[in-house]
DNA sequence: ATGTCC
């Protein structure tokens, strides 16, 4: 038996080593052969005070009974806020958080909201772990905006045209595949680290280009810079530009499922009870692999947004003279306060000091560049759009969307497509989200979106 | 957010 198998009959990781001396011993021994060690073996682990006397099982016994409770922090470590009105539900699952016993601190974004495990908009600081959940399911979920050299007057007057580049250079929807699979850079990297990276390397090629569904998007607005901005490389004035929010689809997602089962089956005792919150530690083999095919979906989802703009922007005709982009579903080993630390960002772009980054609204309402201000309690990070205020099922019911269609044209954005679970009134007033950061962020120029595609399959949560 | 092997 390897250590993968051990696993998954529940043998726990500092039982391993032991486990597998118990097997030779019993491979050597005169009737060794014909015993069944796995089931042997799952039967010690289910129930080691009856094996504590066994001819080869005995010490194992003793290790698995004597196994050491890992004790939840006593006092939750703090956490701080920016904005109001947050679920008190997304409170609770902070606090949780900061049960952890390798928690170092927390912040929550003014755009938090309840998710899996971590709420998103979520910022968790962990020594020497990392938790899958507390990045998310959508492993670098990200934002890129291209600012193209297409004079914005034609986004009034040349739907059509820009209609057709989106159409025609990604894909949207559950499963999404470009028919006539991309070719990139990341395809070369090596996705032999894990076994569930190698099997999902076919899939991320047919993905490449894709933007999937929930709140993802793709679209073209006007980009207005009030003063000229050196980081930017911009003058002052209006652009068009493009922007998509999209991530590491399918691979990400089997990533994610795997390293949190794997965490979750290995809570220690003391500990159980934190469910999706379950981390993995950096010394650990698991935690290794995660971290690395962590950093794939990191360098997957930038060209996956690095093949939507160069197909897109080819389709238009326009050539990118400028750009900005950020993950904001990741985790990275940061120093804060002097340690270093692994910082998860779930739903929350990276803020350090001068790093910039996008933080976009809604459909109706505008994205904005910022440029973070480094701020320490917020383990330098910022919201990472305004956040929703209703679930995707009670806006289902309550939105009409070709309805709001109608009103979103008088305000002069079309929609190519979207699902009533995305209409501008699902999410909090991004200015107030904005003004809720302005010590975290600068805004260094506003995109208003023009010209919308998002799924119309609206199944997805985010 | 994903895809249909808990």
């Amino acid at each position: 038996m390897n250590t993968s198998q051990l696993h998954k009959i529940g043998v726990p990781d500092h039982a391993i080593v032991p486990a597998i001396q118990t097997i030779q011993q019993i491979k050597a021994s005169e009737h060794g052969r014909e015993i069944n060690v796995k089931t042997l073996l799952a039967e010690v682990v289910a129930n080691p005070a009856a094996f504590v006397e066994h001819e080869f099982c005995g010490a194992l016994a003793q290790l698995l009974i004597s196994e050491p409770v890992t004790s939840k922090r006593e006092v939750p470590a703090a956490y701080k806020t920016w904005g109001e009105e947050i679920d008190p539900a997304a409170h609770a699952q902070m606090r949780t958080a900061c049960l952890l016993p390798m928690a170092h601190g927390a912040a929550l974004m003014p755009d938090a909201h309840v998710g899996y495990g971590l709420p998103i908009g979520g910022v968790l600081a962990l020594e020497n772990a990392v938790a899958p959940y507390a990045v998310g399911v959508d492993i670098a979920c990200r934002m890129k905006l291209s600012v193209l050299d297409v004079p914005p007057s034609e986004l009034s007057t040349n739907f059509e045209r820009f209609r057709h580049a989106i159409e025609a250079g990604t894909r949207f929807g559950v499963g999404a595949v470009h028919e006539k699979p991309q070719d990139h850079a990341v395809l070369d990297a090596d996705w032999n680290i894990t076994r569930i990276t190698r099997e999902h390397k076919d899939k991320a090629r047919r993905q490449l280009g894709t933007s999937g569904s929930g709140n993802h998007f793709v679209e073209f607005g006007e980009l207005t810079l009030a003063a000229a901005s050196p980081e930017l490389g911009l003058e002052a004035g209006t652009y068009t530009a493009l922007l998509s929010h999209s991530g590491s689809r399918g691979p990400g997602a089997a990533v994610c499922d795997t390293y949190s089962r794997m965490a979750q089956a290995r809570l220690p005792r003391g500990c159980e009870d934190f469910g999706r919150l379950a981390w993995l530690s950096l010394d650990s083999e698991a935690g290794q692999e995660y971290w690395a095919a962590m950093n794939l979906m990191g360098d997957f989802a930038a060209a996956n947004h690095d093949v939507i703009h160069r197909l897109v922007s080819k389709k238009l005709g326009g050539r990118i003279i400028a750009g900005v982009e950020n993950h904001h579903n990741f985790a990275w080993k940061e120093v804060h306060f002097g340690r270093e630390l692994i910082v998860h960002r779930k739903g929350a772009t990276p803020a350090g000091q001068g790093v910039l980054g996008v933080i976009p609204g809604s459909m109706a309402d505008p994205a904005f560049i910022v440029k973070g201000k480094g701020v320490a309690d917020s383990y330098e990070s910022a919201s990472h759009g305004a956040g929703r205020v209703m679930s995707r099922t009670k806006a289902r019911d309550q939105f009409n969307f070709s309805k709001v269609r109608k009103e979103l044209e008088a305000k002069g954005v079309r929609v190519i497509s979207a699902g009533s679970d995305e209409v501008p009134g699902v999410y909090k007033n991004i200015l107030s989200v904005m003004q809720a950061q302005s010590d975290l962020v600068e805004i260094l120029a506003r995109f208003d979106p023009r010209i919308v595609k998002m799924s119309d399959d609206g199944k997805a949560e985010d």
